[in-house]
DNA sequence: TTCATACTTCGATCGTAACCGAAGCATCGG
DNA sequence: CCGATGCTTCGGTTACGATCGAAGTATGAA
């Protein structure tokens, strides 16, 4: 009897905290099963499934079978933007998790935005980079410069190839709940945190979206990535 | 137990269909008593009076009282982004409405979006003032320039004092969840749409977010966004 | 074949929240 | 002061959906 989209069916999908834990835990980019869902939901295997299909009809995720297990991620990379934007409302007004858990500081540290850095050091690798002429940031927009290229080149990514291999931006600026300031998202910032996970300097936490840098790698990551002064 | 905003809440607050129904009808952006947005979300008086609670507790709209009566409005322009988010990631996975009404097409040609033109007459306005070398636009970013600002003189706005009132940006580009393209957002787009209501060539409706055009403002408004061939 | 694992479907229970009738406040006009 | 209007609060009903036990299906391993 009314006009226009649905809002109240993908609220509701999204509105139970079953369904938005495995939504949060597939932010981190991992292809989870769903039993590994149900554990991070807090819920048995049948009511995983349950939800697990709610989800998939709502077009929220994307299933594939492998051998006996089924693994789901989100279906692209708008629904991670959702999410992140319902994530950076939430922050905002303070619909906050209960309590702030231990995890909390190494979340706000580093940690994957759907598939890219994000957090503390997500911000400063995107401040750096704009600091030292590798990336043109008009507020909105991101252009990577020529020697920017030529720094990606040292670290071994190639971006015209990066630019050619994908319909989506190369560089794009992603929100932060936790910073409130912009961090590099695009296949540029995937490339550039799967070099790290490559090079060691990273790995991703298997039951958490934080980063753990070794401390070498953070040595590494800062040197690279360096601050004219201290924020 | 675990970290970060709670999406499930935020969620669950959109996730009822009269409350979907009563922010969607506050997308109008005008301000509603809660005996209409009763009317909107078709439920009587108590029951809305519920919602309108649990609304303003979490921070999506806000109430001011004048003499015995309660108008609301949506609580700021981030709930408003929020929403129209909302509306296009449904719009895009065909999350619809039952059917599309009778206003649907009205809709889709000219409505608020929050407090600015959208629709097809929305997209229109923008590509046009884009083509005319009024904006400058770098994908996301807007930028009005000095040919622009004379334009928009001779329509009787001033964009300098405009840009000093506020801090909310003077441009900014919103995504349609009809056309599927940007369309002016920001405090200009604010004031164009209100310059077009005060010099009668439309009018908002009072039950939908429709605007309509008159048919002699919809003449001078074509003339003052040409387009330079059919799209 | 047989057993184990990974997951889905079915059926029943249970809790929560949406809903409305009725009554209670507040504000306005007279 | 009165009644009318606009809205909130209270109480009780109802319905939906989240949940899990148990049983069923698919894949893999022995």
């Amino acid at each position: 009897m009314k006009e226009g989209p649905d809002i109240a069916q993908i609220g509701a999908l999204i509105g139970d905290p079953a369904r938005a834990n495995m939504l949060t835990a597939l932010m981190s980019g991992q292809a989870l099963t769903a039993t590994e869902l149900a554990g991070a939901a807090g819920i048995t295997l049948q009511t995983a499934s349950s939800h697990l299909a709610k989800l998939e009809a709502g077009g929220f995720i994307a299933q594939r079978k492998q051998g006996r297990h089924r693994y789901f991620t989100l279906a692209d990379a708008g629904v991670g933007r959702l999410i992140e934007s319902l994530m950076g409302f939430a922050a905002d007004r303070g619909h906050l998790r209960h309590r702030a858990g231990p995890k909390e500081p190494a979340l706000r540290k580093a940690r994957i935005c759907y598939d890219h850095l994000a957090g503390d050091f997500g911000v400063r690798m995107l401040d750096s980079l704009v600091a030292g002429g590798a990336i043109d940031a008009a507020d909105d927009r991101l252009v990577l410069t020529a020697a920017g290229e030529e720094r990606l080149a040292a670290f071994g990514i190639d971006a015209r190839q990066l630019k050619r291999s994908s319909r989506r931006p190369l560089c794009r600026s992603c929100l932060d709940w936790s910073e409130r300031r912009a961090h590099l998202a695009g296949t540029l910032g995937k490339a550039l945190l799967y070099g790290f996970i490559e090079r060691g300097w990273a790995r991703r936490s298997a039951e958490s979206r934080a980063i753990a840098f070794s401390p070498e790698g953070e040595r590494q990551f800062l040197a690279l990535f360096p601050l004219a002064q201290a924020a």
